[in-house]
DNA sequence: CCCTTCATTGAAAATCATTTTCAATAGTGG
DNA sequence: CCACTATTGAAAATGATTTTCAATGAAGGG
């Protein structure tokens, strides 16, 4: 999502686009394929703005979640992780988490939508988003494949 | 799965099947169509056994988890949820997550596998389970629908 | 400008789910 | 019955996230 857009989103709803928020949202924009943890974020905007407190960052990822603008995840390991929202109309990707090295990879896709039709059709429910998470092993993972137990 | 099943898993990686954990596993075993979390398990269980522990509680979810025998899943609530894998010849369902209600109801479907065989195909990630959620308004908040804010 | 108001911030404390520690308990295999 | 080891419960510890609260700062009215 660019940058004009999330101002628009943010002012729609009388947020104020503070420093500490430009700071932040200028981490994501600067790190469009990762999927970073709160205290990554944190870690990152101390580099350049070492008085941001964290408990700044974890208000600011609460409140662009709330507006859409990154999408908050779970990969199962005991943090919350966000990206940047895809644009509207671009169909978001799906995760590949490999079960042996935890790398998360990301997968272009427009499948889904197919299903989503299906299960609207068929249960009534209106879907609005979704989130897939594909559990395996990624290809060097499958070589190297070293017993896990 | 069923119960035969379990045990199966159990000793084959030499785990005892203790009272507590029998209490625990019958406790998924008589609500199939529930997500439990970890409290929600100690609380249901200390009805009639008032001696067990948290610990205990969170120690069997770990274990059964592990072996494939409870699905430990996130609906973004702030704590893990568990529910019985289906038996490994039926494909696991999907859950629709209502934002407006919060309830989570299920929809059985093969549609994926397509997409996974395609996956694979095109990544060469070697995928062995998924989680899929939907969210968005179920049947009753479309109508209800009160505004959000 | 000056003042009031209200959103936002940082630091510290509080909360909450989960994990770990450790001594007690209880199967298992002689 | 006697080790030996897995398991348990209670309490303490951990770690992510949220809340509290006083201080800061932008915005608007006079
Ligand atoms: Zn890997
Ligand atoms: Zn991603
Ligand atoms: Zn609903
Ligand atoms: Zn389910």
């Amino acid at each position: 999502m660019r940058l004009e857009r999330i101002c628009q989103k943010m002012s729609e709803k009388d947020y104020r686009l503070t420093p500490q928020r430009q700071v932040i949202l200028k981490i994501f924009l600067d790190n469009m394929d990762r999927h970073l943890s709160a205290e990554e974020v944190y870690q990152l905007v101390k580099k350049e703005h070492p008085k941001i407190g964290l408990a700044t960052v974890y208000r600011t990822l609460d409140l662009l979640a709330e507006l859409d603008v990154l999408q908050k995840m779970n990969f199962g390991d005991g943090r919350s992780r966000y990206e940047l929202s895809s644009d509207e109309d671009t169909h978001h990707h799906h995760h590949l988490i490999c079960l042996r090295c935890q790398r998360v990879l990301e997968f272009e896709d427009d499948l889904l939508e197919e299903l989503e039709d299906s299960i609207e059709a068929r249960s009534g429910f209106k879907i609005v988003n979704h989130q897939v998470k594909f559990y395996g092993y990624c290809r060097d993972c499958q070589e190297a494949q070293t017993p896990r137990f």
